[in-house]
DNA sequence: CCATTAGGTAACTGTCTGGTTACCTAACGG
DNA sequence: CCGTTAGGTAACCAGACAGTTACCTAATGG
């Protein structure tokens, strides 16, 4: 059929009476492609920020062809926000993942608090792409229409957390959970997003095993400290 | 004297004997201008960062010229150094202002940490300016000569109120200041670094008096909450 | 086994952009 | 009051870069 597929760059002028163009599924090659353009896309977005990634670069590193790269994206900026989508996607679901239904309410919290960090720290490229989004204002993620992406499965959890410590006695009450989530996002992301400037600040490097433990004891005894009722 | 001028693009190809070329006082026009063209060049790097600032739009800006801006600072990558340099330097000024000194340890890090955050809030240009700077892994801040900018007075009054605090039994020994430090930046800036996509997710905005008012009241009891013996 | 087309290549283009050059003007010391 | 030079203007240039075009190749279905 000639319907325009789904990706195709060129919107049609005027919309067509099927509203789904169903975008028949890629071939196991193009599937690949698509799949090295990504992973080449985020390291080179993660390295030099939209502005200065080169999109020849991109394509070189995917082993792929500009061509495609656009056939398959349509533009710069549309690669960006489906990287960016991803990123967000592959950390919840990570998040997803985490299970602290049974757990004490410290032990629940300290292992959000560490998941967070670990998973910061193991995914810097998560943490530079969210500085550029905001260096544009949030503009790319505004228009995704993957809104769930924005969903926080962490958030939630902590929410259960903080009121099963609440009625425990364990924790204190009246604990805002959206900015303690701010807090602990915080807490980890600027560690990971300043360590070089932080790193020749104080001369020792912070990516290293040990310094991510040690910061990982800290930020656990602040906030567990913070919450003590 | 032909000695060439110290900010003159082209290095002399054999070091003279003159170690240091004397750089003649500026003219205040030659200073007007090249402060328009810091100024302008400030915000441009804020609002696009290194590799998305246009140096036609800086020069506009500036209401000067390209040529100008090459004379004062050699390129682009120059200018981003001293625009850098330059923000290190006001809020290290600022944080000199900050008087602790009589105050009750509480009271005295109450007060650290509401002047981190007001001065982060008011000062957006400079965390655009360090998350970019750490997408650069600190390049160019490595390479500055200027090195106490990198010393943060800051850290030294919170050092000294953590000391007071823990003598007079109302914190909790054996903090790590650094750590701290960090935590009480990080408490700030992400936030602030971070309100576009915040505002997406919370779906309400962040830079309000309000908010602000809220998140740097939360932050206290946070950090204090934490430092309770 | 051939026609159709999805998937891929490489060379090209118009525009943008950092940096330069040739030239002008106003201030200032003598 | 004039020569020297700091300070400024505008046109220009070569390379880079996002996006396109013309063309080729390998699957796949009939």
């Amino acid at each position: 059929m000639g319907q325009a597929r789904a990706r195709a760059a060129k919107a049609e002028p005027v919309a067509p009476i099927l509203p789904a163009p169903a975008p028949r599924a890629l071939s196991a090659r193009a599937t690949a492609t698509r799949q090295r353009i990504l992973d080449a896309a985020l390291a080179e977005f993660a390295e030099k920020g939209l502005a200065g990634a080169r999109v020849d670069e991109i394509a070189a590193r995917a082993g792929a062809n500009k061509r495609m790269l656009y056939a398959h994206f349509g533009s710069k900026e549309e690669l960006w926000l489906v990287v960016l989508e991803g990123a967000y996607a592959a950390k919840r679901a990570e998040e997803r993942a985490v299970e602290v239904e049974g757990l004490a309410p410290a032990e629940a919290m300290a292992r959000l608090i560490a998941f967070n960090l670990r998973y910061t720290a193991r995914h810097p490229e998560f943490v530079a792409l969210l500085n550029q989004e905001n260096l544009h204002r949030a503009a790319y993620l505004r228009r995704s229409e993957d809104v769930p992406a924005l969903y926080s499965p962490l958030l939630e959890a902590l929410r259960g957390v903080l009121l099963r410590g609440a009625a425990g006695g364990v924790f204190r009450a009246g604990v805002d959970a959206m900015q303690l989530y701010i807090d602990i996002l915080a807490l980890g992301h600027f560690y990971v997003a300043n360590r070089h400037t932080l790193s020749t600040i104080f001369g020792a490097p912070l990516d290293t095993e040990a310094a991510i433990a040690a910061r990982e004891a800290h930020i656990t005894e602040v906030v567990l400290g913070y919450l003590r009722p």
